[in-house]
DNA sequence: AAGTGGTCTAGACCACGTT
DNA sequence: ACGTGGTCTAGACCACTTC
């Protein structure tokens, strides 16, 4: 009996919740009894189980023990790779074309998302992802100058905003926030589609500290999936 | 020196990447180089970083050692709960209404995206979830027969099919794809919205094995919006 | 009070990939 | 060949929560 590996037994307990030996809600033996059973230490148990729980498969508590999650709240993990690199994976030739670049108070809805005081000018940038020339993703981007403070120098013209700011600020965290919408006058002029038409947006918001960096607005074309697996 | 966490690593370590002590593409000290540093146990260490690698901030790889990420492919985690968690937590009323159900073949593309044989019959339900009332998202699922002896006993004019195949069948797998489309006239119909409406859709696929369990297109009311973090 | 998971240690061997 | 991360062990102490 030797290699008895954490991977092995996520397996073994998997079956045993698909097959139902061990039903959902139910409690399942401690990291020390499966340790026995598998003839494993405790640690490779724990590392098993661990992250098991981290996907949302079972529930774990000190005292009470490990159940088999009721209500598996299924955690999906997207990849959000930066614009280029996904549209190269395809196969297709990235380009990329800034359209506006603009220091100017900001709208109070931008600045709200932002946590700023109202009407603060704020680096404002729009620009395009082309896969094989054809537009790709809108891009509607504000900085937020005393977070990045050599924001200016930053040449937006040839690099887009995520690649620089990724490469030239510290980040801590962020949001984003997923919505179909119908597209605005802009969006249509920017991806030469009709107005209203149904695209996949997605919101970002990127922060350092508490600071907030930049609130970004992807529109994206008409067709664009985003997909994972669970 | 006592209690050198992997979190206080962790810390030391994503502070160390956000001020460039380590620039990104920059070799960082081996674990066991850390582990003389932060006066601790190599497998701290290696725990502290084998997370931040999970997360994409750093690349690590034997021999080659461990790297600031280039391109930190930003991992975004979902939580896909079910709807009636998903509405009761915002403290609305869960309302459910079944629309149809019936054992028909299933069109192509259906069959298709389920890898069956063209023409299978398969169970169709359509169904409603509402929130105070309001049509929230509007089901339209498929499910293989095949793979859920069974499923005919399935109450789904009181039980939504999420919640009963959650209890009654052993998952192990799937995929999701999130799209913006215009409201069919079914979508139109079902959520009392005009068609051509732009619409947040999800559609997830369930495999237990190699067979698929069943795929489900939900269509979202106007308004949703699927939120993550970072 | 007691049981369970959470974490840490010191050491070991191994797998992989660079050299 | 050799250095790095990947994993496992046996033991220990701690933190939390239920009883």
């Amino acid at each position: 009996m030797s290699h008895t590996s954490y991977r092995t037994i996520q397996t073994e307990v998997l079956r045993r919740i698909r097959t139902r030996v061990w039903q959902p809600g139910q409690i399942i033996p401690s990291e020390v009894d499966l340790a026995v059973e598998f003839n494993c230490a405790r640690a490779t148990i724990n590392r098993a189980l661990r992250e098991l729980a981290e996907t949302g498969i079972i529930d774990r508590r000190r005292k009470a023990g490990t159940r088999v999650s009721l209500n598996p709240v299924r955690k999906a993990t997207l990849d959000i790779p930066m614009t280029r690199i996904e549209i190269e994976a395809r196969g297709l030739t990235y380009g990329y074309k800034m359209l506006a670049k603009n220091n100017i108070p900001a709208p109070e809805d931008v600045t709200v998302r932002m946590n700023l005081v109202p009407l603060q000018p704020l680096l404002h940038v729009k620009c395009l992802h082309l896969a094989d020339g054809k537009p790709h993703v809108f891009e509607d981007r504000w900085i937020n100058p005393n977070a990045v403070s050599n924001v200016f120098t930053a040449p937006f013209e040839t690099v887009s905003p995520n690649e620089w700011l990724l490469q030239n600020v510290p980040i801590s965290g962020g949001d984003i926030v997923l919505t179909a919408e119908p597209a605005t006058v802009g969006d249509a002029a920017a991806l030469g589609i009709p107005k209203g038409t149904a695209l996949f947006v997605a919101e970002r918001r990127t922060f350092i500290g508490t600071d907030t960096i930049t609130f970004v607005r992807l529109a994206y074309a008409p067709g664009y999936r985003m997909t994972t697996h669970i």
